[in-house]
Formats: C-alpha cells, structure tokens, sequence
DNA sequence: AATATTAATTACCTTAAGGTAAGTGTCTTA
DNA sequence: TAAGACACTTACCTTAAGGTAATTAATATT
C-alpha cells in the first residue's frame, strides 16, 4: 500500500478530497460551471432559464460560493434594472476538464446503474 | 454555445452529473474509493481506522451504497469473529483516475483558496 | 398610475445527512 | 465467568441543505 497516497488522502483536517467536495459536492456547484464552462459568458436569468428547476435562493447562494473560491468571476454593470455577467476564472477554467471526464465517465457507467 | 453538451448536462431526470453526485457526492464515498485504489483489499476495521474519523454507522451505510452501485464488491468470510474484505470492482477501478484527477487539481488549487 | 424587469434577500419550513451511544450474535481467550 | 473481537444494527437527536413565497430598489414601459 502506498504511504504517500494514503497520508494525503487522509489527512483528516487538510484532505484534497473533503476540501473539494466541500466546495463543489452540492446539489448544483459542478451544473453552474459545466454551464459557465460551454456558454462562455452567462446572466443569472439566463442560467436561471437553462437549469430551470433551481431556486432563485440556491442560484444566488452558488453563485456566491463560486465566487468566493474564485472558480467564477462575476461582472456587475451599473444600470437599472440590474445586470450581472458571470464567467469562469482560470481557475475555474482549469477544474473543468476533470469535471467534464466525470461526466463521460458518467455516461459510460451510469445507466447500467439501477436506480 | 454547444447545444449537445447543454443538452446532455441539463436533461433534469437524466443528469450525469447529479446521478454521480447523488451516488459519490456525500462526506465518505471518495474517500473509501481511493483507499480501496491504493489499498487493494481492506476489512471492515481497516477502512474504520484508517479514515478514523468516520463512524461505524456511516461506514457501513457508506459500503452498502457503494456496494450497491457496483463499485466495490464484498466478500464475507463465514467464520467467528466475522471477516469480510473490500475491494474495488472494475468499474470502480474505472472510476479511479477521475478521482485521482480531482485530487491532484485540488492539491494543485485548494491551498491557495481561504477557508 | 400601474406594471414589468433584474438580481437579489429574507423568513419560514421540510427533509435528509450524519453523529452518538448502545445493543446484537457467536465464538475465543484470560 | 467475564471480557473481547468483529461487523454490523437500531434508536435517537442535531444540523445543514435546500425549497417556497414574498419583498426589494430603481427605472422603463404602457
């Protein structure tokens, strides 16, 4: 068994895993930068309208977060009535290929998984 | 904006990333996974020391669930005390990588972001 | 005047995740 | 005879995630 993997993993007060999925292991974290991560450029209505079942309350709370991890980069112009652009950092930019192999990887294996 | 990839990532009831996220986004999953990568085959026990931190509810709830999706595989030794060893299966063994991957971005990343 | 627009915020509520602590069964060992 | 090992299981409780619905500010439109 390797050492080294096993103490990075477990680690418990600076796990890569748990600091990860703190971040971006909720119900819509990965669906916002997947979007952010095709679109390119998107106003909270508009990802609002794409996502269509989150709440108005859990955008804005991801959102936040996003941004307080500087994972995206949110753009206010001064005008009335309001209007907010979001878009990933590089940072962001640079999750998005491990997430985008989770999803082919989902796609491979999820519908032989019975529900 | 690529319309298959929007398509595919927003289809409500067939999500890829919520159904990888409903079955491995919760506080142990990953973590028993990437043991079991490094580890091989592990007991009951082992996993339990080795994490530390977790209970043995949610250690046995945590197997279970992998166990049902056909991740890890369990195999009972009929014997007393009771001996039963876990291992990946291949599909969790396919799994693998995309998790390592995750790591090792948030190895490169998470240092940098506040707590 | 009244209504629509945009990006939030707030109060309130429900559900689910996960923790603690104790108990289970069967055998072995001190 | 009592305790220990092992892999759970159960009952109970707390916390946090996330949902609903109403409200906001400032302006343009009808």
């Amino acid at each position: 068994m390797n050492k080294n993997n096993l103490e990075i993993y477990l680690d418990a007060d600076n796990c890569p895993v748990r600091n990860v999925l703190d971040r971006i292991g909720d119900k819509w974290s990965v669906l916002v930068i997947l979007l952010l991560g095709d679109a390119d450029t998107l106003r909270f209505n508009e990802i609002h309208k794409y996502i269509g079942t989150i709440s108005q309350k859990m955008l804005t709370v991801t959102l936040k977060k996003l941004e307080a991890d500087d994972l995206i980069h949110r753009e206010v112009y001064p005008q009335i009535p309001p209007k907010v652009e979001y878009n990933l950092t590089e940072r962001g930019q640079s999750l998005l290929p491990n997430l985008k192999n989770l999803v082919s990887w989902a796609n491979d294996h999820m519908m032989e998984m019975k529900k």
